[in-house]
DNA sequence: AAATATACCTTGACAGGTGAGGTATATAAT
DNA sequence: ATTATATACCTCACCTGTCAAGGTATATTT
């Protein structure tokens, strides 16, 4: 079944920055990692990736870089900051309490 | 802590027919529910509960009629449909879904 | 030469949520 | 009497995240 996006939004954020908590990574292969994982039942589309990205940089919780690869196609690296751990913890602690809210509410 | 509203977005829609589910019911007094049954934790913005309203309606998963009260404030009543119980049932299906998809991409 | 994979980006439109404003009736407080 | 509060509904303009559709560029496979 299709899960529908509005069910996803607000954790996109949460998702790109739990993998560069790992390592620091580039659009495409995050974007990969999240299709292996899912089993291809789910990826994030381009335009919402990047515009996420921005998003988080812009809020300092991540910062970017070209990498050095000498072929193929270019790579923006990025990579999480402190302020962008905090940040995961919060979502992940606020997506805790919400998990609870929103059980409260959609069962009789 | 309170929760963004992109995470409890997509719910709106299951939260209310779950309500109608038990009993034909008006806006003033879902959202009374939901503050109590939240301690006051979460409410539906006046704006977001009647264009949600009308949303199922369109959607022909309730249907609304004017209460004959012959004292105080009108109310419009609102009533789940067959439709809309189908619906409901698929909301939850889709939320055990991406419960699950949630989890496993936001820890590493 | 064409197709596929990698890798990035931008623009315009859409949908749901929301602040701010409005209307109306009834009761409690000053 | 007047004001405040509670009940109960509604609409409009704006904001934000998502996404379809388009584009650019390099490298490999057919």
């Amino acid at each position: 079944m299709a899960i529908s996006s509005d069910i996803l939004r607000g954790h996109t954020d949460t998702i790109l920055l739990r993998f560069l908590l790992e390592q620091d990574s580039y659009g495409y292969q995050i974007n990969k990692k999240i299709q292996t994982i899912t089993s291809n039942d789910y990826e994030l589309k381009e335009a919402t990736l990047y515009t996420a990205f921005r998003r988080l940089e812009d809020l300092g919780y991540i910062i970017s870089y070209w990498g050095d690869e000498n072929t193929g196609a270019r790579r923006r690296y990025y990579a999480i900051t402190d302020l962008g751990k905090q940040a995961y913890n919060n979502y992940l602690n606020e997506w805790e309490q919400s998990k609870k809210l929103i059980e409260s509410l959609i069962r009789g």
